[in-house]
DNA sequence: CCCATCTTGAACCGATCGGTTCAAGATGAG
DNA sequence: CTCATCTTGAACCGATCGGTTCAAGATGGG
């Protein structure tokens, strides 16, 4: 209304999320937030709130944002399971291929500091982990794997999608990024192949 | 020689190993070494160094530790590769198992860091990663193994075995951990059979 | 032009950080 | 017992932490 311009809320979000993406919550100062953001150290907590409550905001926008994006990716595993676990894969990949995104991920982040974190820190990235689970059990059960097999699938899908942020970060290149998911996909389409 | 006793320093390195393990490098304060080992502040910075210092000894520790531990699994390769290859993962999920250790792993943890930490130890933890795959490879190829699979599935096993050290830390039972890595066992057997 | 409204920078708070220093105390050798 | 040696706890340093407050300034509506 009055004063100089509302700033860009989403774009704070935005700046304040790749900021703890990269550096995590330990490492990332009130000050590194102002400075990512642009805004001032007393507007971030007057509209955007306390570092702890500004973290799981973007820990949600983290999760809601790719989580949609996997969904889509996954949405043809009826027809075609396997394509749809290569687009599973493909996200995470072009995500870490991005040079305007850091290496990694938040929530395999900020699992790894759970015995650090406040409860319900840990407690929303743990969610985000289960919910990538069931993700991929659906997914996997509409094609057509039993039961069993989409079971033990999906935690093998959900944990090598994880080691991809442990191996970005180790310096591994995107071929051998690409293998770790190709053998994964090779035993899945053996799988597939073999349930016919 | 003289005074009250000469503190076992072996001791103390396996304290501050293990802290910082449990809360990574920049959630571990001097304080907290202090409290963890036993030792004076003071004491800490007399006979194990400053924080740096000290961290880096604890990574060549656990490095080495665990390194002997997977290389004596892999021993048996060239015989039973597959065996080898369960006798790896064996190793990283009886160390999850183990109360008297945290979860996660070291190296993990310190890898995800590499943005914020300092360049020398950033680099070490690459180094351990980079050992890991050196290892997988040598054994697979001594297993019957072609180049280009041995490649592929030393960078694999890695990832995998990185990918545990997340799902521990999301909570992710000894079960679903086993069947993360029964997945790529299986992979690699049929891979084997193959190439008979 | 004036005023109400919003943003901003800067200062301040108590706490904790990594790192250093040093006197007091405990010990064993002589 | 005495003395040299080593460890210990505590204090101190400057810097930074998360969090809060507030006066000054910028803006647009009337």
């Amino acid at each position: 209304m009055a004063g100089k311009k509302q700033f860009d809320i989403d774009t704070a979000l935005d700046a304040a999320m790749i900021q703890f993406w990269r550096a995590g919550y330990a490492d990332t100062s009130v000050d590194d937030l102002s400075r990512a953001t642009g805004l001032n150290r007393s507007s971030i907590y007057s509209s955007l709130g306390d570092k702890d409550t500004l973290f799981v905001r973007c820990l949600e926008r983290y999760a809601t944002r790719y989580g949609d994006k996997y969904d889509a990716a996954l949405s043809c595993a009826a027809d075609r399971p396997l394509a749809a676990a290569r687009a599973f894969f493909d996200i995470t990949l072009e995500r870490i291929a991005d040079p305007a995104l850091p290496d990694g991920c938040l929530v395999a982040q900020t699992v790894m500091g759970t015995p650090v974190l406040s409860a319900s820190v840990a407690a929303r990235a743990r969610e985000a982990i289960g919910l990538q689970h069931t993700r991929l059990r659906a997914a996997l059960k509409a094609g057509r794997l039993h039961d069993e097999a989409a079971e033990s699938f999906a935690t093998h899908l959900a944990a090598v999608n994880q080691s991809l942020a442990v191996m970005s970060r180790a310096g591994t290149s995107t071929e051998q990024l690409r293998a770790i998911v190709d053998v994964t996909l090779d035993a899945l389409a053996r799988t597939l192949a073999a349930s016919d």
